[in-house]
RNA sequence: CGGGGCGUAGCGCAGCCUGGUAGCGCACCUGGUUCGGGACCAGGGAGUCGGAGGUUCAAAUCCUCUCGCCCCGACCA
């Protein structure tokens, strides 16, 4: 492509809207323009890269076994309704009607659909495994867009499902798209991490986050440093030593005044104890929105001052699938006490303490009493409650699985992989006939990719101060050309490199504007191509251009290559890198 | 939805408190000098001040409503 022809509409100035690298450089570069919150045009850079990567997903995909289909975006409201997610997906799901009056919605995800195409087109345990996929538009009215390209409304996502005739086979299914997905993270160039993970409303008994690694990134995980285990922070446990009486002598109980302290930090430092002797007390409401018979109930969580809950373990605990720290009124209406002042001693209702906290002895909690906290305070003795295992693993935590300590890491989810067990198929109707004519359920496993989230992942795990630096894999373009000056030479040479590098399937781009060499190095910069070759009178005076990588961190340092070699060298490069 | 903030030229912003002429930088156009890391000089074009209503002789500025956008939380590829 040439420079002055192509739509890159590089800007000096980042948006005002921009949070995070990753927007910023994709608008900075002319890669992308935001419509509207959380949807945005793919400029032809853009649009190159998301290609780039859907052609990746697409080839392992295929190469897995798996076959590509494609749905509707536009879908009638009866599917989901089948299963009952019309009502639980809730403001998510963007609902529309059509010139009759009749229900429809854009797909958020297709299990539903798929589940649809099974029931009608899987009829014996011989038409098994089976995995279809789709790369698609997919439409999610999001709380909260955010970080570009990170978090949109409508985005490309790669949705498999699989099909077996038992948990065993989906089992092999699911280790086969865990390998494949690998492979595609590889290939893309990006470090990642696969953590186990809340399977959360899409459904199914086991599932895997494949974690880029990110320090921008929305989720926590932890890692162990010494073996294989890895979890998201949200499900992630940790090894808690057997409850042992440790010999402490249990204080007698007391009461203390603690004016307008409420918090673990503040009522520490004015009593001078250490959080670890500390019970933090938390309200919770626990219940299921959607839920018909909607056993609300509220529940005390307690864990250790220094430790902080771990809602979804709270709520598995529980058995409800989610809950919810209860407001100001209800924490009143709970405690009799303000905010802050809450604790287990004298409690009317449920408590479930956590492993850590069901050891603390000679405890300080709230006295359910705004302004007071109690000290000497011993579970068996005080209070009790059920035991748990409801806090949130933190850095240098005990692994749950060996001797080695828990790391904690950012990342930016980049695919899931699920499986679904039978909870569509038993649900729509989709069984299967095994060899002795009998019915089953099919069992499924879902599996998705975030292609277009990519985008933006990749830069903010490969960038630096001037721009980008994307991996070749997925670069828009592997070559950048910057010819400085006019001298025939010069532009003779670009444009015999220039059609060389096509020739050899090298996707080029030559910056043949007249533009000072300053702003040509700063866009080549920007942009981030992964090869940049200078062209000018000085070098080629010598017979030599210059190569820069862009990940060649001194801007100045460029290695001379005789014109003879430089296509030959470059293709070499490029295909290595691939 | 809870909390915070912002809408003024294509982009980034000032002006608003204390009402009276819409301004700066970048980008763009013209001419000239420049030309290896975002040049300089001179001239020029470009704005329903997010929208509606109100107060006032007079509103970008004050008041009310409304729409959009961003950030922090709960949700997710």
């Amino acid at each position: 492509m040439l420079y002055s022809r192509a739509l890159i509409p590089t800007v000096k100035e980042a948006p005002a809207d921009a949070a995070n690298v990753s927007h910023t450089l994709l608008v900075r570069g002319g890669y992308i323009r935001k419509v509207g919150a959380g949807m945005y045009d793919f400029l032809p850079l853009g649009l190159r890269v998301l290609r780039k990567i859907e052609n990746i997903v697409r080839e392992e995909m295929d190469r897995s076994g798996a076959q590509e289909i494609l749905m509707p975006a536009l879908l009638p409201a009866e599917f989901f309704k089948e299963t009952g997610r019309w009502d639980l997906y809730g403001e998510t799901l963007f609902r529309l009607k059509d010139r009759k009056g009749g229900e429809f919605h854009l797909g958020p995800t297709h299990e539903e659909i798929v589940t649809d195409i099974a029931r009608r087109e899987i009829r014996s345990f011989r038409d098994m495994p089976m995995n279809l996929y789709q790369i698609q538009t997919k439409f999610r009215d999001e709380p909260r867009p955010r970080g570009g390209l990170l978090r949109c409304r409508e985005f490309l996502m790669k949705d498999a499902y699989s099909f077996d005739t038992s948990e065993e086979a989906a089992k092999e299914s699911f280790e086969k798209m865990r390998q494949t997905y690998c492979r595609i993270f590889d290939r893309l160039g990006l470090t990642y991490r696969i953590v186990d993970a809340d399977p959360g409303a899409i459904g199914g008994s086991k599932s895997a986050e494949f974690q880029i690694l990110a320090d921008s990134g929305e989720d926590a995980i932890v890692a162990c440093d010494t073996c294989d285990y890895a979890a998201n922070i949200e499900i992630a446990t940790v090894k808690e030593p057997p409850l042992v009486d440790d010999g402490e002598a249990p204080e007698d109980r007391g009461k203390v005044h603690t004016p307008k302290v409420g918090s673990i930090e503040d009522v520490s430092a004015f009593l001078k104890k250490p959080k670890e002797k500390f019970l933090k007390s938390l309200v919770y409401v626990a219940g299921t929105a959607n839920d018909p018979e909607d056993k609300r109930g509220i529940v005390l969580a307690v864990v250790r001052g220094d430790h902080d809950v771990n809602e979804i373990r709270l709520a598995r605990a529980l058995g409800v699938s989610e809950v919810f720290l209860a407001n100001d009124t209800d924490v009143q209406k709970a405690t009799g006490a303000a905010v802050g002042f809450a604790g287990p001693v004298g409690f009317e209702g449920k408590i479930v303490v956590d492993r850590a906290a069901a050891a603390v002895k000679n405890a300080v909690t709230g006295a359910n009493e705004t302004d007071y906290h109690f000290t000497g305070v011993n579970r068996g003795r005080d209070w009790d409650g059920e035991i748990a295992d409801i806090r949130l693993a933190t850095d240098g935590d005990p692994c749950p699985n060996c001797t080695g300590k828990l790391k904690t890491y950012r990342g930016i989810e980049g695919g899931h992989i699920f499986i679904l067990g039978t909870k569509y198929s038993a649900a729509m109707g989709a069984t299967f006939t095994d060899d002795k004519q009998e019915k089953h359920p099919i069992v499924m496993g879902c599996y998705g990719i975030g292609i277009s989230r990519l985008v933006a992942t990749a830069i903010e795990q490969h960038h630096d101060a001037d721009g980008i630096r994307w991996p070749v894999s997925i670069a828009p373009y592997h070559v950048h050309i910057v010819t400085v000056g006019k001298d025939e030479p010069v532009l003779a040479t670009a444009k015999k490199l220039y059609d060389d590098l096509r020739a050899s399937n090298i996707d080029v781009l030559w910056d043949d504007r007249d533009e000072r060499p300053g702003v040509k190095f700063k866009d080549a910069d920007l942009l981030g191509m992964p090869f940049r070759v200078t062209i000018g009178a000085k070098a080629l005076a010598n017979g030599n251009v210059e190569l820069k990588p862009r990940t060649e961190p001194d801007p100045k340092k460029a290695e001379l290559v005789p014109v003879a070699d430089i296509a030959r060298v470059l293709v070499e490069r490029v295909r290595a890198a691939l």
